[in-house]
DNA sequence: ACTAACATGTAACCCGTTACATGATTAT
DNA sequence: ATAATCATGTAACGGGTTACATGTTAGT
């Protein structure tokens, strides 16, 4: 949807290769942008044919050669331009809300397993957004504009874990009183 | 992901056509699970050819012949055993995360715009969602099994509104304390 | 030498979206 | 008649996922 423009932003700060990319995107940015390294690497091609990031290859001492991509003049401003496109949203799916839908005495107890397992889950994470929240945006009203907006990002995905945790409790103690069948 | 599963959840308690359908996925169960009537109707073929619907054509009085899907035992007996496998989900992708990493002076103002629209229309959703769960499910402790598990999923999409909600007036607020550039 | 890990890719497939197509009925 | 709506589709395209491919370096 918008993997170009995650791409450009991940390298605002920082001119990045594909393999560090990737792993960013299995972390921070990654937390609301998903992306494999197959399509990273894809994506880094076009957006260099593109004009909007240019390339260098970096030999290191103990590794194999990489390949790292910065953002061009170009680039920044088609980010910036970008902003004021028309937002496009994809609605999370989750195959659990589905099978609750398929509720029976039967399956209760497996659904319920499911739910504790996500819910340890979703716990963890909160302890890393938290962790992040702590070290780097501890004092929201002094940071930089730019990170002011990473850091309502970042709240938005502390405040869903929170009230996803709310949901499992609440679905967990309903389906503890579903009997099992005879 | 799930669709052929979406599609036999909502057959569970109503043959319906592949119109009806496609008008249930923009409600109820789509609320959860969007699907377009094109995906639908392919699918519909697909789950037939293997047996888990069969078909028959309704002639109507006034309006074109529908074609009337339901499940079959075997349908329901797949649907059955799904919901023991592995479940998939698909995190959600909202651009608007994305924009807030490249916040600044300048677009301070629009993306608070959005925000704004936003919230308006989540609102409008969740009026819909209180509707239903007032008409419908009142008593919780009182529904059928299944039931509650709709209910749950229900819930699930209020709380998660709710959420938002707060989330968007906790970044109106920041932004609007942004000063526009000079 | 051999294995594991790192870095960069290519190819095939699936699914969802967009655009287009067809026939039938109702309203004007 | 004509336009608008309903119902059912088909076709092309694009993005993402899975699986596979290749070369390099570090560790043993």
């Amino acid at each position: 949807m918008a993997l170009a423009q995650a791409i450009m932003t991940a390298l605002i700060d920082a001119d990045l290769s594909g393999s560090e990319l990737a792993r960013d995107f299995s972390k921070s940015l990654g937390f609301f942008w998903n992306a494999s390294h197959q399509q990273i690497y894809q994506e880094l091609r076009k957006l260099t044919e593109q004009g909007w990031l240019n390339k260098r290859e970096m030999t290191q001492s103990g590794k194999p050669n990489r390949i790292i991509y910065g953002l061009t003049q170009a680039g920044r401003k088609a980010l910036a331009e970008w902003v004021y496109s028309a937002t496009k949203t994809q609605a999370a799916k989750d195959e659990l809300l589905l099978k609750l839908y398929n509720l029976n005495e039967s399956n209760a107890q497996h659904l319920a397993g499911e739910i504790a397992v996500r819910r340890e889950e979703m716990m963890e994470r909160l302890y890393l957004y938290e962790a992040i929240r702590r070290h780097h945006y501890s004092d929201p009203l002094q940071l930089p504009v730019r990170h002011k907006g990473v850091y309502l990002a970042l709240s938005s995905g502390i405040l869903q874990g929170e009230q996803f945790l709310a949901w499992c409790d609440q679905a967990l103690e309903v389906l503890a009183r579903i009997d099992a069948p005879a």
